[in-house]
Order: C-alpha cells, then structure tokens, then sequence
RNA sequence: CCCGCCUUAGCUCAAUUUGGCAGAGCAUCGGACUGUAGAUCCGAGGGUUGCUGGUUCAAGUCCGGCAGGCGGGACCA
C-alpha cells in the first residue's frame, strides 16, 4: 500500500514537472489508476520542425514513461483550415513531422494519426454540428485567438478549427491532452463540452512557451525566430549568436530558457568555454549560472558560446537519426 | 443577385486630383559602436502597382472585363 502511494507521487512529479498547469491534478491522480491511459497532442504539419515543439514531445515521452499510450495527431485537417497550403502540401510535410517527433525519442508504439484519415467520417462531422449548435460565436473565435495565423479577414474555418479539435479527443479517446499555453482556451472548450457529448472531459496539460530567438513571445515556424531540432551545428552556432539575450536579465531570455529546457534537464552542469583574460573557464549548475547572469558576472556571449556547444552536442542523436 | 468603395515592396501606406523615371516608415540584410544580441547611427537590397484587354508618344493614374476584400441593398415559398 504505502509503496503505492509513493510510486504515485513519482509518477505525478514526472508528469507535472515543467508544467505550467494541471488540470486538474485531482483528476489526473484518478487517471493514474487506469491500466489504459491515452495521452494525446496535435500539431499542425509544419515546414520546420523547433524546440518549441520538442518541449511538448520530451512532456509526452515523460508520460510514456508514466505509463500512458502517446497517441500524436497529424493534423493535417487543420493546418489546412488554418490557411497553410494544400491538402496534398500538408500531408507530405506531416510524414517528415512524424521523423522528427520520433528523432526526439519517443518509444516504438507511439501511435501516429493522420486528421483527415478520420476527420471527414459521418459520425464525425455530425459530432462537430452537434457541438456547433452549443458553441458561441465569440467562444470560438476567442479560443483560436494565439492560433489563427492572421487576425484579419477571419474565414469560417477559424471556428471550425477548434471544434473539431474537441471532437478528435473524443475519437482518439483521450484520457489527456497535452499543449503549449495557446492551447489552453480550445482545451478548455473541450472540459467544459465533451461531457455533453457523452464523454468525459480530459485532464489537460500545459507547457510554456519558448521565447523566440528575436525576443518575441513565442518561437514560431512562421517567423525566423526558431531553431530547428536538426538545424545545422554552424546554423545552431550562428542563430544563438543572433540571439536576443540583454545582460543580466533572467526574465524572458530565449538563452537561458534554451538552456533550462534542453541542457540541465539531462545535465548537472554546463561548461562554458572562457578566454583566460574574461576569466577562464567554468562549469555550473542552472543555479549557479542564474545567479552568475543575474549578477553581471557571465558575460552574454559567453553564456551563448555554451549554450551553443551543448545544444548542438545535445541535438546531435536527432540529426544522427535523422541522418542530415 | 444589385449598388458603392478598396487592392501599390514582407507589413502599413504615399504617388491618382492635373497621365510624364513608383516613394517613405517599419521589417530584412550589411557596416560602425558595444567582448553577445538589442538600442543607436550609416548603408544596401527589395516591385508583373490583384489579373486581363484597351485608349495614349507615354498608364499605378483613364476606359472595359475578371478575381479577391469591405460596406450596404434586395431576395427569403
């Protein structure tokens, strides 16, 4: 009994970490009991494949390893309700996608699902006029706002978007469902309508959002402020080198969170290669980096010649796999 | 379906009145300055003027057709 309780604790510690919510943990709790467990994220196929994505895959290989099916959707549907090219476009896009997730080390029986292999089934769509019919306008449309890609001429697929979403954790039958923070107003769409179409609401994950390598709120593939999880060693080079990173400043500094997420989740330490004349050499922990930067101790570039280093050390698996 | 307005660089818009070499800001790229980036200066690249036919020595500009967008009207057994 007591051995029990503490593999739940561990269980729940893996999955919450890094997380920036819950909801709700209580329910989470009571999905741990189940022998079968999905888990389930989406992408829109994209052209670039970056580390803001790989945040939300190593969170599902974090639930592989808690013991939940990964199902990961292609959504190629949506991407093309989101105005990003043709059907036929997508979906080659979406078979390098499906590389490039399991580059990132997701097990073997990861289930990969294409949308539009069961979005356009009768029962399906009915699903989506059935939810249609008890969706507001302004819910839809305010649930797509950090999604859509332009915010004028809004077409009619933006509030189709969302409501199919709903209807996939139905017909994938997710226990959970895993997204960056933008997905936090459609996810919420589902909690609160999926039990009105006879199925119970998921719990639901949330990662942050990777800083663009500019600066900017979000790394995003439509804009050039990404790395790409097999970018280059001199392409990583030179784009953490453009990088915004102000000295001193911990808050929002797309470096330092490159860092935090990729290098001391699997490491102890970093090792920062310095000229003798600036100091030599060093090799800390996040806390003490943090404290270092924070203080005007670590001067940016060589944070970044680090960070550099490791990352393209630490994406190396992913492009040996990937064989580029 | 009808009427009106709009469409110019990646983005926001000038130039249309009176036809005369298509411009600016922002963004991008490069240089300077910083032991990074940014900021700031300096410089550069960037165009099928929605498409198409016509008038003219000459069309972003005038006329016709088409497409897309916005607004209104009409229809509604």
């Amino acid at each position: 009994m007591m051995v029990t309780i503490m593999d739940i604790d561990s269980v729940m510690n893996i999955i919450t970490q890094g997380t920036l919510e819950v909801v709700t943990p209580e329910e989470l709790q009571d999905k741990l009991e189940k022998d079968q467990k999905t888990a389930y994220i989406g992408y829109e196929p994209s052209g670039k494949v970056h580390l803001g994505h790989a945040i939300t895959v190593k969170k599902m290989i974090d639930l592989q390893k808690a013991g939940f099916k990964v199902k990961i959707l292609l959504a190629d549907l949506h991407a093309y309700l989101n105005g990003k090219g043709s059907l036929e476009e997508i979906k080659k896009i979406s078979e390098y996608n499906m590389e490039c997730f399991r580059a990132l080390g997701l097990s073997e029986d990861t289930e990969f699902i294409l949308g539009s292999n069961f979005q356009t089934d009768e029962d399906y769509t009915m699903k989506v006029y059935e939810l249609a019919i008890s969706t507001t306008l302004t819910r839809a449309r305010r649930s797509m706002a950090q999604i859509t890609r332009d915010a004028e001429d809004h077409q009619v697929a933006e509030v189709i978007y969302p409501l199919m979403q709903v209807v996939d954790m139905l017909f994938l039958e997710v226990d959970l469902a895993v997204g960056g923070m933008e997905q936090r107003k459609i996810h919420m769409l589902a909690r609160d309508n999926l039990p009105k179409l006879g199925f119970s609401s998921p719990v639901c994950i949330h990662t942050p959002l990777l800083h663009g390598t500019d600066g900017s709120d979000k790394m995003s593939s439509s804009k050039e402020n990404f790395i790409a999880i097999d970018d280059q060693p001199k392409v990583i080079i030179e784009k953490i080198k453009k990088s915004y990173c102000p000295a001193g400043e911990t808050e929002g500094n797309p470096i330092l969170e490159i860092a935090h997420h990729f290098i001391f989740n699997e490491r102890e330490t970093l090792l920062i290669q310095r000229p003798e004349k600036f100091g030599g050499n060093l090799e800390l922990t996040q806390e003490e980096l943090i404290k270092m930067y924070a203080d005007g101790d670590l001067h940016p570039l060589d944070l970044k010649n680090g960070v550099a280093d490791c990352l393209v050390d630490v994406l190396k698996p992913v492009r040996d796999y990937l064989k580029v």
